[in-house]
Parts: C-alpha cells; sequence; structure tokens
DNA sequence: ACCTCTGGCTGGATAT
DNA sequence: ATATCCAGCCAG
C-alpha cells in the first residue's frame, strides 16, 4: 500500500513519480473528481474519483457569517470552514477568506441545489472568481490510497537540481534559481512509453447521400479498424460474404452481428489508455455510443461518455487529433506549416507522404475486401501520425501538458491561448493570489491610447521600414532574440505592475504612452515568462544541437524548446485578445511601444556609426557595412543598453527589394535561397507558376557577384520565355494552373462578396460535390461568364490564358524589376519570335 | 468551441 | 473609371 501525493495535480506529469496523469475531471453528473493516471509498468488506468463530490470555494469574510448560520449547508453534510488568506494583486493588499468546502449540488431535503442558487452574493458580492474546476486541482487533501503502489523512480534531490542549475546557469537570485529548477524538475521527468490505438469506422447509409448523424443512429456501422501498439485489425460486418482472408498488414475479424461487433471494439478500446481519432469528438466515438443504445446495449458496457463538446473514455482517455492538428501554434511551430488542410488526407499526404485510399465508387459499391483497405488505411495513417519521429505528437503533448500544468486530455483540446491561462492560474495559485476576474483588471487598467496603423485594431504594433529598392550585396542583418518575451521579462511587464497603485512608480513610464510600471515588485507574468525564456535559451536550445548528445536525446530536447517557443511567442498575443481571462490592453501596447522604442533606438545607433539600413520589420535590421567592428559595436551597445540580445543571423550574399514591406528576396552565404512574402512564394498559386518561379530561385542562388548577375539575368529571360510560350502554347494539364484556396466558412455564409475560390465551391456543390468550410478549392481562371472554373470539370480550351500571363507578369515583376528587367520586353520578344 | 497579436501585400468584388 | 472593401496569405 502506498500513499501518493498527486503533484503536480492537473500537472500532465507525475505523482509521485511512478504514474502519469492522463486526465483530469468531472464525470458526466459534474459530481465527482477523477484523475486517470497510467501505471507505465502495466499499461494500466488507475482511476481515483473524490467520492465527496466536494467543491472548494473561497468567500470573503463578509459573507462567512451569513453561511456558518446557514444550517442547510451543514445539514446538507460535507462542509469544511478553512481560513485562508490570499493577496489581492489588483490592490496590493492581503485579504482573509474563508474556503468553504461542500459537495454540489447540495442536497437540501430531497431537491439538489447548487451553492450558486443557494448563496445569491456568489455573482453581485464576492470580488473576485476562483475557479473551482481548476482550485479543485491543487488542494492538497487531495491524498489517494492506492492498493499496489510502490515508489520505482528515484528523482534528483532538490540541492542536486539546484546545483546544476548554478552550474549552468551562471549566478542567480537564490529565487530565480529555485524557480528554473523546479521547472527543470517538471519537463526533464521522463516521458513513459504508452499503449494506444488508433480508430475509424465506416458507416454504410441507406441511401449515398444521408449523412450519418448520431442523433439519428439508423445506419449501421460496417466497419471498424483498429491500428495501435498492441492490435492491427478490422471488425467487419458479415453482410453477404464477409472478407475472410487476412493479409499481412491486418487481421479481420468477422461479425454477423453489429452488436457482437461493437462489444468487441469495445473491449479493445477498454483495453488501452489511449484512443486516438480524426474527428471522433463529433463522430466516430458519439456515433458508436448512439448506435450501440439503440442496438440495446446497456449504458455500463459502453466504454464512451459523450461531453458537451468532446467525446471522452470511461477507462482511458480520448485524443481527437482533428482538434490538435487544428491548433495554430500546434501548425505553425510544431510542423513549420508543413500541412494546410485540416483533413486526415490532407495531412498524412504533407506529413507522411501518404494518404487515404482513393475511391471512385461508393461504400456500398465495395466489396469487402475494398472496404476492409479503406477502412483500415484511416487507422493506419493515424497511428503513423503518431508513431512518426520518435511518437513526436505524443511527446509534444506531453511536454505542453507539463508547461501548462493540464492534463494531456485536455491540452489536445485547447488552443495556446488556454495552455497559457492554465499555466498562469496554476501559478497564482501557487502564490495564493486571488484569480481576478477580467472586468477588475479592464476596470482599473484602462483601455488603449495609442492608434494601429490598421483600421479596426485596438492598438499600434510593429514598425516596418520602408525597403532601399534594389539588390544589394554583403547584407547583415540583425535581430532582437525572443523581442516581446524578452521585453516583458526586461521591463517587469505583467498585469498588476501596470499602472500600478503607488505613485512613486508613476515615473516609470512607457514611451509613446502615459502609462507606467512598478518599480517595487515582481510582475508575475514578468517572471513566468522570463524563467520559460530562460530555459529555452540556456538549457533546451544549446542541448537540442548539442551533437555529443545522441540522436534521440536531442531531438527530444528539441521537442521541448519548440513547445516553450509555443509559449513565449503567445505569451504576448494573448495580452491583447479579448477572451483571455487577464486581457489587459495597455499591457499588450506598452508591449509593441517598448518594441517600437528599441528598434527605433537600434535604427538611429545604426545610422550614427555609417552604416546604411536597408530594411527592418519588428525585431529585424538589415545593415550594409564592410566593417564588421561597427556591427559589433550595435550588439553590444543594445546589451548594455536595454539588456536585450540583439544577435547577428546572418550575411545575405545579397538581397532583392522591390519597393515592397514583407517582400524580399535573399541568398545566404551557402547559396540558399530566402523569399519572403513574395507571390511566387504563396502556396496557393498554381504550380505552373511556381514552378517557372522556383527554376528562377535555383538561376539566382548561383549568382555570386555583379556580373554573374548578368549573365544569370539572361537565362532567366530565356527561362520565362519558355515558360511564356507553354502557357500559350497550352502545353499543361489544367492541374498545373489550379489556385488552391481554403474556403474559411461554408460557402453560403458569403454574404458581402463572392470571391472567386467560393464561386468555385458553389459550382461544386451544383454537382453534388460536398463542400465543408476549411476545403481546400482548386479552382482555373476560365473565359466563361463567371470567370473561374473547379479545377475538376475545367476543360482546357476554356482556360483564359490572358489571366494567367497577367498573374505571372505580376509575380515575377516582384522580383524582375529590382532587377532592372522588363516582363513585357521578354514576353514581347517571345511573340515576336512566334510571329516571325 | 474556428480564436495570441498587428502590419502588409494581393486580386477581385462591389460601391460610387 | 475609380475608390473602397473583402478575403486570403504571409512576416514578424
Amino acid at each position: 500500500m502506498t500513499f501518493i501525493r498527486v503533484w503536480p495535480i492537473g500537472g500532465g506529469g507525475q505523482v509521485s513519480g511512478r504514474y502519469f496523469l492522463l486526465g483530469a475531471g468531472y464525470d458526466g453528473q459534474e459530481r465527482l473528481a477523477y484523475l486517470k493516471m497510467l501505471d507505465p509498468e502495466t499499461q494500466k488506468v488507475i482511476i481515483l474519483k473524490d467520492k465527496t463530490g466536494h467543491k472548494p470555494y473561497c468567500f470573503t469574510d463578509k459573507h462567512v457569517e451569513e453561511l456558518r448560520a446557514d444550517t442547510r449547508l451543514r445539514e446538507a453534510g460535507a462542509v469544511d470552514f478553512i481560513p485562508v488568506t490570499k493577496y489581492d494583486p489588483l490592490k496590493d493588499t492581503h485579504v482573509v477568506m474563508t474556503k468553504i468546502v461542500a459537495s454540489d449540488p447540495l442536497d437540501i431535503g430531497g431537491t439538489k441545489k447548487s451553492i450558486r442558487e443557494l448563496i445569491p452574493c456568489w455573482e453581485a458580492d464576492i470580488q473576485y472568481h476562483l475557479n473551482y474546476i481548476y482550485d479543485m486541482r491543487i488542494i492538497p487533501s487531495l491524498t489517494y490510497v492506492v492498493e499496489d503502489g510502490g515508489l520505482r523512480q528515484e528523482y534528483a534531490s532538490d540541492e542536486r537540481i539546484l546545483e546544476i542549475v548554478r552550474s549552468r546557469f551562471g549566478d542567480l537570485e537564490e529565487d530565480d534559481a529555485r524557480r528554473i529548477a523546479e521547472w527543470l524538475r517538471v519537463l526533464e521527468a521522463d516521458h513513459p512509453h504508452i499503449d494506444f490505438v488508433a480508430l475509424d469506422i465506416e458507416i454504410l447509409a441507406e441511401t449515398p447521400t444521408r449523412v450519418p448523424s448520431y442523433t439519428n443512429p439508423v445506419d449501421p456501422v460496417v466497419a471498424i479498424s483498429l491500428s495501435g501498439t498492441k492490435v492491427r485489425k478490422v471488425l467487419m460486418l458479415d453482410r453477404k460474404n464477409g472478407y475472410a482472408a487476412d493479409n499481412n498488414q491486418y487481421v479481420v475479424e468477422n461479425f454477423s452481428d453489429e452488436k457482437e461487433m461493437l462489444l468487441r471494439a469495445f473491449e479493445i478500446i477498454g483495453s488501452h489508455p489511449v484512443v486516438i481519432t480524426f474527428n471522433g469528438d463529433d463522430f466516430d466515438l458519439p456515433y458508436l455510443r448512439s448506435r450501440a443504445e439503440k442496438l440495446g446495449v446497456s449504458r455500463e458496457q459502453i466504454p464512451i461518455q459523450i461531453g458537451r463538446d468532446s467525446a471522452t473514455l470511461k477507462s482511458g482517455i480520448h485524443l481527437d487529433l482533428y482538434r490538435f492538428f487544428n491548433n495554430k501554434s500546434v501548425q505553425v511551430y510544431a510542423f513549420d506549416n508543413r500541412y494546410r488542410e485540416f483533413t486526415l488526407d490532407g495531412i498524412s499526404t504533407a506529413l507522411l507522404g501518404k494518404g487515404k485510399v482513393q475511391l471512385d465508387k461508393t461504400l456500398s459499391e465495395l466489396t469487402p475486401q475494398e472496404l476492409a483497405d479503406y477502412c483500415y488505411r484511416d487507422a493506419e495513417i493515424l497511428r503513423e501520425l503518431v508513431e512518426a519521429s520518435d511518437r513526436l505528437i505524443i511527446r509534444l503533448m506531453a511536454v505542453i501538458s507539463r508547461i501548462s500544468r493540464m492534463p494531456l486530455e485536455d491540452v489536445c483540446r485547447h488552443g495556446v491561448s488556454g495552455w497559457i491561462r492554465n499555466l498562469l492560474y496554476w501559478e497564482l495559485r501557487g502564490l495564493n493570489w486571488l484569480i481576478p476576474r477580467k472586468e477588475d483588471i479592464l476596470n482599473q487598467k484602462g483601455g488603449t491610447v495609442t492608434k494601429a496603423i490598421i483600421e479596426g485594431k485596438k492598438y499600434r504594433g510593429a514598425i516596418v521600414v520602408e525597403p532601399v529598392p534594389g539588390i544589394h550585396f554583403n547584407v547583415t542583418v540583425l535581430d532582437f532574440a525572443s523581442l516581446y518575451p524578452s521585453i516583458l521579462k526586461e521591463y517587469n511587464l505583467s498585469f498588476e505592475t501596470i499602472n500600478c497603485r503607488h505613485d512613486e512608480c508613476r515615473s516609470n513610464t512607457i514611451p509613446e504612452t502615459p502609462h507606467w510600471v512598478c518599480r517595487k515588485s515582481s510582475g508575475i507574468q514578468s517572471s513566468v515568462i522570463g524563467v520559460i525564456r530562460d530555459i529555452r535559451v540556456r538549457w533546451y536550445k544549446p542541448k537540442a544541437s548539442d551533437r555529443t548528445l545522441p540522436q534521440e536525446v536531442r531531438g527530444w530536447y528539441d521537442v521541448v524548446q519548440k513547445a516553450l517557443k509555443v509559449f513565449l511567442n503567445a505569451s504576448y498575443g494573448v495580452l491583447g485578445f479579448e477572451e483571455f481571462p487577464l486581457y489587459c490592453p495597455p499591457l499588450a501596447e506598452s508591449t509593441t511601444a517598448i518594441g517600437r522604442y528599441v528598434f527605433m533606438s537600434a535604427i538611429e545607433k545604426a545610422k550614427s556609426l555609417g552604416i546604411q539600413v536597408i530594411y527592418g520589420d519588428t525585431d529585424s535590421i538589415f545593415l550594409k557595412s564592410d566593417r564588421p567592428e561597427k556591427i559589433s559595436e550595435i550588439v553590444s551597445w543594445a546589451s548594455s543598453n536595454f539588456r536585450l540580445d540583439l544577435e547577428f543571423d546572418k550575411i545575405y550574399r545579397y538581397v532583392v527589394f522591390s519597393r515592397r514591406k514583407k517582400n524580399y528576396l535573399g541568398v545566404t552565404e551557402k547559396s540558399v535561397v530566402e523569399v519572403k512574402g513574395l507571390t511566387g512564394k504563396k502556396r496557393n498559386i498554381p504550380v505552373f507558376i511556381k514552378e517557372a518561379f522556383d527554376e528562377m530561385l535555383r538561376k539566382l542562388a548561383e549568382v555570386r557577384t555583379a556580373e554573374d548577375l548578368e549573365r544569370v539575368k539572361t537565362e532567366i529571360r530565356s527561362l520565362l520565355a519558355s515558360w511564356y510560350r507553354r502557357l500559350k502554347d497550352r502545353t499543361f494539364e489544367p492541374e498545373e494552373l489550379a489556385f488552391r484556396v481554403m474556403l474559411s466558412k461554408s460557402p453560403e455564409r458569403y454574404e458581402k462578396t463572392t470571391p472567386q475560390h467560393v464561386k468555385a465551391a458553389r459550382k461544386l456543390q451544383e454537382r453534388g460535390v460536398k463542400v465543408v468550410a476549411g476545403d481546400i478549392i482548386r479552382y482555373v481562371k476560365t473565359k466563361d461568364r463567371e470567370g473561374v472554373s473547379p479545377v475538376q470539370f475545367a476543360r482546357k480550351e476554356n482556360i483564359d490564358i490572358d489571366k494567367y500571363i497577367e498573374y505571372m507578369r505580376s509575380t515575377f515583376e516582384q522580383v524582375l524589376d529590382p532587377l532592372e528587367m522588363d516582363f513585357e520586353s521578354i514576353v514581347g520578344a517571345t511573340s515576336l519570335e512566334s510571329f516571325l
């Protein structure tokens, strides 16, 4: 028998080192707090339930007497009054409160009443709210007894970790060292192996057009594919003559009775700690549940529970990868924007180079073997996605879970603002601070005072320097490393320190604004972000590129490094996000205001040293100088003046600017071409134009000197002429000319205008093709009335060649103009040639 | 339950 | 004909 201290609960992390926290929350009745923990040894899930159903509430003293007098609370049983002192960050005072632990809802003489109903002061008089669900997770009394425990893994002692931190991070304040050590303890903890199974189902609708709905599960489940660490199989409903043959990829189990098949699937689901689906929250799991109910399976036998917007499992946890891949931060930072479309086919094609089985007939027309293959492929792709890059997805979720102090189950369903909220709440609770309500922050701190450049934005952002047009050789790029997070750290920015209550801080002003920052105490957001920044820069980034470490260890450090970057990048953004619970407009605008100040100062400094500034955007400056010592001077100036790292980023052998901001092309010393913002880089343009553009880039990569350039310009001319000729001669497939644009909402919801991709989407709908928000529409420009046609229906003769020539012109001009080349004359020469 | 932010470019639709 | 808005994609 072992006592387990649950720490950190909601931490996705360790429970006494042996168990791995998978999930936490409430059951369907919203009564019992539970924890789902994995024993990595046995792969069994241990579920701890708080049988009391208690929830803690905090009240200020003035309410407590009233509450104590209310005998109904005691009669309803299970009530504790615990005095607590909390720090109020907005008032900068301590508040004495009483935490009342009571079951909720309370049973008052047979009727159930929620505490909110019982205590009317809740909404009106309580100054601060404490989100009880999250609060529950850190109540120290959550000590459970588990039958067959046993600590196996020993962690380094606090002293040992501190020692490592000191040797690695140099001179640190005691507090900082402890804070960093705490973080490393959490982040360096082992990642256990976790068994999982990916699941996909196929439903055979009576009529092919009917979309199966779990609210009315009339259509049978005909196949269930399962692919994971322990099983690879397809359960098939044996309709006529079932597919009995096995192959080497998966095993088929045939069922003549659908109910039996579902029960078998439930058995497999129940024997895995983690079930992976793609859109299982909205479809697969709810359908399995409701279909099973319809077939008379009792509730106890169904391991699936349906929440308001998620589906969870009674024994293990369910991770819906659709949710996870939809997350912008995951898409951009973890996967480098490699996938665009949020479909299983789109994601797996981009990440694995392997898509779904393409069908040219309806499900009902498939032979049993085809159906099994088709269904299995989906589960297989899911499994491979999870297993890819040494189980990157799971490791990433686990790391995010540890950073955000949030269980895996929740990590995959929340966006970055949810992760950051949870982390900050965790910190606030750890310090015993009251968590202010959004409106209290807004009332006290006020709104924004700066005016955005872009209409409709809330405050002013960054500066973009007008580029010097033309080609520039030997350009050095410097950039401020993590500018905004560094500013938050160095300038002590936090919701409680901005515009604080002390008169003596008012002189500590933010440029361009009337705002000021506290001098007396250090800001919570500032220090949390500071620690994250420090451990990333000084621990995880170096480890990720340390060649003395084994490949897989480096890979793991890289995952942590990336996850930390997600938090850093979003840490500023959430400050200006209205739905963020610590939304604080003056804080957001102060961050960018300081950024502008620092950025402009650096530019002035460069100019004062006689260095020409070619371009700059937010935190990066492009400098033309043949005196490296001058550039180093700026770097040391930034560090001594602002304590910010202005780093050498790269040297461009040459860089080409048009007049446009955020648009340039540069070739680095290693002959790598970097393209920013140019149309030729955008992923929605036709591959025909993209290929021509890429070919031009390959030519430009060779250029080292001004003489090379002249030669290459001639080559580019003939290259463009030949692509132009191809266009004119129509030696292409319509597919090559397709624009690929994402439908951000469903076609009928475009009211103000009808962009081209929407027109194409409507044409698809007319012909019975299903089109939903998020689909990427492929269309070509045509000569008919609408001017567009979905590429599926396009005929080569109908394509509007002139439109494409125009598009080519504008795409290439962005590069040709600064090189003093003229698209028209290249093309003109070509047509003249053909004319002769 | 699509949701971190602002700045900047593009082409096409729509209003004037 | 011209200005403005809309929508999408990208830089940082």
